[in-house]
DNA sequence: TCCAAACCCTTGGATGTCCTAGTATATTGC
DNA sequence: GCAATATACTAGGACATCCAAGGGTTTGGA
């Protein structure tokens, strides 16, 4: 995985798809492709800047939520939803990040059935100091220029929204 | 994760960066979330049509390399380059193929460490099944404009290759 | 020639994700 | 008021990915 190909795989597998007669579908193939691929860089990257805070993105992530909630706090199942991962997820991290003395289970005041994850100083401090780090390495580095930034965020933003994230 | 939410997550993320002090690099956070967050929605596309053949993901792109290899036969380092995995994912990957009779390990003819990934003719047959449901149901929908789909592969095919992915 | 370095694959361990069940608590309908 | 339904979280299993380490093979310099 160190040493760069001499031609590049998924233009190579576009043409593929071209002599095999899917050339209508070549495209999006090809730009698909290219979405898993430079999401699997860029979560690489980001997994080497927070090693050593001892955290990975899905922690990251979680904490980062936690620290725009007014309170602190939040029920499970709505750190799920806006996350958009699945509940066991959530309680996995809530795992780890609770045995790391990041965040706290606590009950719901009124409902029973809802535990809120808290967080706790030092968690509110590690995900500052996190995110400073994230800030400077990755998204200030990040190789897209700016107008392709913003082609990105209109483009996936419109994706995102047609295949149900939000209605917004 | 059913219900759409209300408001898009990541341009309320992006917002809770410009209002920390962060404006600077809210942008480009949001469109690698956005990466993030798509390929998910992508993957699963996949992972649910692959789901009836018995594939997921990973084992599909293992059978579509080897059915596109003139001899229908790959070294492992060589597909561990070519799907920019690994070489224990491809390991894996071969050890189910194997087990369910798509995939054949032979030995190299002159390398004595190399070890050849061959097709079988039930994975040639089902990695052509397999690929005909993909392109129909998942890349000839992808909800991408065609000329987004332009701009996606030229945009995501710069950073792949400033992040030393070829060379090309 | 010969041995160290480089290379190739596999195994074992850690993480994360999802799915299917199962348990506990709330809400609803009769 | 109590049973049926719905909701929230947890437990166990299947996969995939990576890293670290080990054993076999090849290559190249002393």
């Amino acid at each position: 995985m160190g040493t760069p190909l001499p031609r590049d795989p998924i233009a190579d597998a576009r043409l593929n798809w071209e002599r095999h007669g899917w050339s209508d579908v070549a495209a999006p193939m090809a730009a698909i492709t290219a979405i898993m691929r430079t999401q699997q860089i860029l979560l690489g990257r980001i997994e080497a800047v927070l090693k050593p805070f001892g955290l990975t993105f899905a922690r990251y992530e979680l904490l980062a939520l936690l620290s725009f909630a007014r309170s602190g706090a939040l029920p499970m199942n709505k750190a799920s939803a806006l996350l958009q991962v699945h509940p066991t997820s959530v309680t996995n991290a809530v795992d780890r990040l609770q045995d790391a003395g990041l965040v706290m289970r606590s009950p719901h005041p009124t409902d029973g059935r809802t535990t809120l994850i808290e967080l706790t100083p030092d968690g509110r401090a590690l995900a500052k100091r996190a995110t400073a780090v994230l800030n400077s390495e990755v998204f200030g580095q990040s190789g897209f220029g700016d107008q392709d930034v913003d082609q990105l965020i209109r483009i996936l933003g419109t994706f995102r929204q047609n295949a149900g994230d939000f209605s917004g």
